[in-house]
DNA sequence: GGAAACCCTTAA
DNA sequence: TAAGGGTTTCCC
């Protein structure tokens, strides 16, 4: 009997208490077939699933061994590092290794077959011609077909019989007189093959530029981990030291990936990075086919691609040695995935450029916390500081509304007379102007809007939100407090609610200003694909005057003819339920600001506010990223938060309400168990609170977050929690989501 | 994900 | 005590 071999399956099924592996037995069939790396097909129960195999072995683990039942794809899947990397999403992140590794290949699992695409030409050589249309004289249709083939060849069948202006059975026809032949190519599809490679003058530095690229050469060519936290401000250059240090690490035949927000891969992005590196670039970007993301990614894994350019998933590439690794605007909440494994690219990064020994580099005006506390002196980042712009322009000047007053003086509106006169101003004067609200505001905030005073909780230092039972609750550990009829602070009897839309802003517009030319851009007006593009390059064509949006607008083209930006509401994100509430709208309204006077006029920046005084609005309105750095950084530490803490967040969602509580509740007894069994007594554990989306989707959501200096202690209990539920929530059609490093608690 | 096993209730 | 339903446990 010859030596049977085994194989251990990470089975795909998707529950979390099957996280591990099954043996079966190799058949002599696909024996040197299946490999470590390749999927089969396995039964399991009384069903058929498939599965990766992770293992091989000559010993039977166990008594009963099945039989594999065949292989799914005749090539391999994934590699050796491939699925560390998915192990140790899984381990960090709390979720299921089959589900990570299906996430770090999805783009092969998602592939479309075949990739032969069938092209048709014509089997008539020219000597042949007049035969061939004498043969047809009295078939005309086909005849066309057959012109039309030979003026343009390779197409498919039905593009041949739309351009011929015949139906398919004509073609049909014709292939099975043998007058047209069908190829089959295996081209790849190259979404950018009508790009052209531009080769540039090489721009000239400024001085500091040259020495962020010098400072980070260094680093690539002593070939070790390094990490970098490029703070430059808006139109510093930035791009253009990525740029170069992509030139100095393909030098060391190693290769480098960058990864920018989805908003920022514009069209243009990736024009400049193939003006550079042409053919060596891959682009990796969410609203791309299945086939075109397929063809990219095994551009990269045979090397063929040693650039890579994509959005947040792109962390994930089977880049075989990663010497330089860059993430722009490092601080985007986007590089946060929001379903399982709910990983950021920013860690991602740093455990494949420690393993790999490579440079990472992060890149931002506005700098995560936590990126920037790393870069302080004694820190493991090293920061490189960028604090002029490249054309030598000022930042716009920002001049800061105070709402209180607007009320005082009697204007209840959305606009203040001094954000009407201005835009009056600009339409006369032919200039263009941005309105940019953040939609992401709550109604359910109460603010007196005589003093600007915003209810908080005593004990997490977050905004309370108003409920239908007349109750102001904390929705980080469920405080509760009648609300009061009149404002705590000053006695104001105008206490009011906020969150205003793009569509009411759009319309009191129009009303205010009948003459002005209006366009729209949000999540509602943008869902065509391209239609981002569409509106934002019809507005740069001076088609409207005023363009109202959402943080959408904040970011994208140059606009050199708007010379005004306005914010409608600051505190809409400020006093959002969230520690890191501050920080967002710090980055917001910055990021805002740099929007104004690209071209040759000065641009201004009108920002409304209830609390004018409140040290992220005034450090934002200064451009002063120190100052609020300061301040924010004495919160976090006061209140143990982020990033002095590591945070774990746990959603329970369910469609019936106290199922959801008193699963939470369960969980939070067993945490709490946990918590005592392993003398863990500096975690912080809060709630179960209703999350703030308290109901979303038809489904209720209650949260337990828990949070400890100390992250040894918090991952023993997270591992613990992990092992003894496997991650599920306790009840029948409930769920349960684990957010390691929660970007938001909404 | 789905079948089988287990567990508890209910009604004659 | 068997049937019924709901829930938990396995699946190499």
């Amino acid at each position: 009997m010859s030596n049977q071999l085994f194989a251990d399956v990470l089975v795909e099924v998707p529950v979390f208490k099957n996280d591990r592996t099954y043996q079966y037995r190799v058949p002599e069939k696909l024996e040197g077939l299946v490999q470590f790396g390749t999927r089969v097909r396995v039964p399991f129960g009384k069903q058929k699933v498939t599965g990766f195999v992770v293992g091989l072995s000559a010993r039977k683990a166990v008594a009963r061994v099945k039989e594999i039942i065949d292989l799914v794809d005749e090539s391999l899947i994934f590699r050796e590092d491939q699925l560390s990397l998915a192990q140790w999403l899984a381990g960090y992140y709390f979720c299921g290794t089959v589900k990570a590794l299906q996430t770090v290949v999805a783009p092969v699992l998602k592939k479309t077959t075949p990739r032969a695409v069938a092209r048709l030409y014509s089997a008539v050589d020219p000597v042949q011609l007049p035969a061939v249309r004498e043969q047809l004289s009295r078939a005309p249709k086909k005849k066309a077909a057959i012109e039309a083939a030979l003026e343009c060849p390779g197409l498919n069948k039905r593009e041949l019989a739309a351009v011929a202006g015949v139906s398919l059975s004509v073609i049909n026809q014709l292939c099975a007189m043998g007058l047209l032949k069908v190829k089959t190519d295996s081209s790849m599809r190259d979404p950018y093959a009508h790009y052209k490679i531009v080769e540039q003058n090489p721009v000239s530095l400024t001085g500091e530029q040259s020495r962020a690229v010098r400072d980070v050469t260094r680093a690539i060519q002593q070939g070790g981990h390094q990490v970098f936290l490029l703070h430059g401000v808006t139109g510093s250059g930035k791009t253009e030291v990525y740029l170069r240090c992509i030139e100095q690490v393909l030098r060391t035949g190693r290769q480098a990936i960058t990864l920018v927000p989805e908003i920022s891969l514009t069209p243009q992005m990736v024009r400049l990075y193939k003006a550079r590196f042409g053919r060596d670039v891959a682009v990796l970007h969410s609203r791309m086919s299945d086939g075109e993301r397929y063809d990219e990614w095994s551009r990269i894994e045979n090397g063929s691609a040693p650039v890579v350019l994509g959005v947040r998933s792109a962390i994930l590439a089977p880049v075989p040695d990663p010497g330089l690794i860059i993430i722009d605007e490092e601080h985007e909440p986007s590089y946060k995935q929001d379903e399982a494994p709910r990983y950021h690219a920013r860690a991602v990064a740093l455990y494949r450029a420690r393993k790999s020994r490579g440079v990472l580099m992060l890149g931002s005006a506005t700098p995560s916390l936590e990126s920037y506390c790393r870069a302080l002196p004694g820190g493991s980042y090293k920061l490189i500081n960028m604090t002029t712009r490249i054309n030598g322009k000022n930042m716009p000047r920002v001049q800061l509304v105070d709402m209180r007053r607007e009320v005082q003086s009697g204007n209840s509106g959305i606009f203040s007379l001094a954000l009407l006169q201005k835009m009056r101003e600009k339409l006369h004067n032919n200039e263009q102007t941005i309105i940019f609200l953040n939609r992401r505001g709550f109604k359910t905030l109460v603010v007196c809007r005589e003093c600007g005073m915003v209810l908080k909780c005593p004990r997490c230092d977050i905004s309370l939100t108003y409920h239908a039972d007349g109750r102001l609750r904390c929705h980080y550990c469920n405080y509760r407090v009648q609300a009061p009829k009149r404002c705590p602070d000053c006695g104001g009897n105008q206490l009011g609610y906020f969150g205003t839309g793009t569509q009411r802003v759009e319309m009191e517009l129009a009303a205010a200003l009948p003459e002005a030319r209006i366009l729209r851009m949000d999540a509602d007006t943008t869902t065509r694909k391209g239609s981002h593009e569409q509106i934002l390059s019809a507005f740069a064509r001076g088609e409207a005057d005023i363009l109202v949006g959402t943080q959408m607008v904040a970011k994208g083209l140059d606009l050199p003819g708007v010379t005004l930006v306005g914010v409608i509401n600051a505190d809409s994100t400020l006093h959002m339920p969230d520690f890191r509430a501050g920080e967002r709208t710090f980055q917001l309204l910055a990021q805002v600001a740099g929007r104004a006077g690209r071209g040759d006029k000065p641009g201004e920046v009108l920002i409304q506010t209830f609390t004018p005084e409140h040290y992220a609005v005034q450090a934002a309105s200064r451009h002063d990223y120190s100052a609020f750095f300061q301040r924010e950084v004495t919160v976090r530490k006061d209140m143990g938060y982020p990033p002095f803490a590591k945070m774990v967040r746990l959603l329970v969602l369910g469609k019936d309400d106290t199922a959801v509580q008193q699963a939470a509740d369960k969980i939070r007894q067993h945490l709490d168990g946990f918590v005592t069994r392993l003398n863990g007594e500096k975690i912080q554990i809060v709630g179960p609170a209703p999350a703030p989306l308290a109901r979303l989707k038809e489904d209720y959501r209650w949260h337990i977050i828990l949070w400890s200096a100390d992250y040894r202690q918090l991952r023993l209990v997270m591992e613990q929690f992990w092992q003894v539920t496997g991650g599920v929530a306790p009840g029948k059609d409930l769920r349960l989501s684990i957010d390691v490093d929660p970007m938001h608690i909404i």
